[in-house]
DNA sequence: GGACCTTTGAAGTGT
DNA sequence: ACACTTCAAAGGTCC
């Protein structure tokens, strides 16, 4: 976007930042995209074999191997950058959206020069072209009006006071019912029913798409279906992907099933006495991985997901600031719905909902490294 | 059947 | 303010 490169063009963070981004060996790996994925394969093959010889004694750690650091490098450096990201739109560069037609509301790369895609982000779009419509594909004419984390009266930091009760400030119906044609080109096909953002039945093989494809695997993971019954509908009245039923994992042939069948939910509604659950929002990372898994699978070959989600956040290092920062968008969008969707919902909410063997084991395994040391 | 693995990021919790 | 913990997706694997 020609504004966020002006005023200094740090939108995306100092070009020095940029500079030491790419400085950690991230330009080879741009450079060798095309090698990424056998060298991506190979890595992890071997890496997933040593990690079975070694494991015993190291976890993980040979997996992560010369990586460990350049992560949290990272890591900060992609905070920084959001927080860049926001300054400037906080800035006034970036104008808030005004969500009225955010779920269907693909953006164009508004952190891009001319505000095109970039050629490395063909990937997505290669990946998201079987279904006609790139998930960041702009469905709107993209507009700095529409674009703000902190728009004035949806501030940004709502999300950040835990607690604190998130006023409905804004019309949810300006983007739930939004009228045909209503907001630029959006076609009835486009509605938010089609979960513009993040596609996918559920493994996200976008090669698969159809026109016949259930108007519930769009673009976004809120598909709104009208049949979720009570129990997954918004005061709106509209229902969220992020609700699950308490009674088993939201997955999307469930949502796609009964997406439109409106009678078939009334029988099971009596089954379902506890309160929903309302997922998390994505972060920008649960949506680059949402949206690549398919193209990663296809690619390695590989199925196990943990596996696959090493290439991803290898991939996720390996974007550049602008790649990256369209799923920050998208996540900051994804949270500000999801804020919007339940103003009462906290993070904690979920909290305790999986066993803490994790948090046990490795509580054991640090009791066996004291014993290691001792 | 359900926890685990594995990743990053957001948010909650604890000090 | 900072460090730490939990959860979000995903599907094979293991108990």
């Amino acid at each position: 976007m020609p504004q966020l490169n002006n005023g200094g063009g740090d939108d995306l963070g100092a070009n020095d930042e940029m500079i030491s981004f790419k400085d950690e060996g991230e330009q080879d790996e741009k450079i060798q995209e095309n090698a990424f994925t056998e060298r991506d394969l190979a890595d992890l093959k071997s890496s997933l074999v040593n990690e079975s010889e070694i494991n015993q004694n190291s976890n993980a750690a040979v997996v992560r191997r010369g990586q460990p650091d350049e992560q949290r490098v990272y890591t900060d450096k992609h905070r920084d950058h959001i927080e860049d990201v926001n300054k400037h739109q906080d800035g006034g560069m970036y104008k808030p959206p005004t969500y009225s037609g955010y779920p269907f509301l693909m953006l164009p790369d508004p952190y891009l020069p001319s505000g095109s895609v970039s050629p490395s982000s063909n990937k997505v779009s290669v990946v998201q072209q079987p279904h006609g419509m790139h998930p960041l594909t702009p469905l709107l004419p993209y507009s700095n009006e529409h674009f703000s984390p902190s728009p004035p009266h949806l501030p940004t930091d709502m999300s950040q006071k835990p607690g604190v009760h998130r006023h409905q400030t804004q019309d949810i119906s300006g983007f739930y019912s939004l009228p045909p044609g209503g907001v630029g080109q959006i076609t009835p096909s486009m509605s938010w029913q089609n979960q513009p953002v993040y596609p996918l039945s559920s493994c996200g093989f976008r090669q698969s798409f159809s026109t016949s494809l259930p108007s519930s695997s769009s673009y976004s993971r809120f598909p709104h279906s009208l049949v979720l019954g009570t129990s997954g509908m918004h005061p709106t009245g509209i229902p969220h992907p992020a609700i699950v039923p308490p009674s088993g994992k939201q997955d999307h042939e469930q949502y796609d099933r009964t997406m439109y069948a409106k009678p078939h939910a009334e029988p099971k509604r009596e089954k379902e006495p506890k309160k929903p659950v309302i997922k998390k929002p994505l972060n920008a990372f649960m949506l680059y991985m949402k949206e690549m898994r398919g193209k990663v699978i296809a690619e390695c070959t590989l199925k196990e997901s943990a596996a696959i989600n090493q290439i991803l956040g290898r991939r996720w290092h390996a974007l550049t600031r602008e790649e990256q920062a369209k799923y920050y968008e998208l996540a900051r969008k994804e949270r500000q719905l999801h804020m919007q969707l339940y103003p009462s919902w906290s993070a904690r909410d979920n909290y305790g909902k999986r066993k803490k063997r994790k948090r046990e084991k490795q509580q054991d395994s640090t009791a066996d490294n004291s014993l290691d040391c001792s």
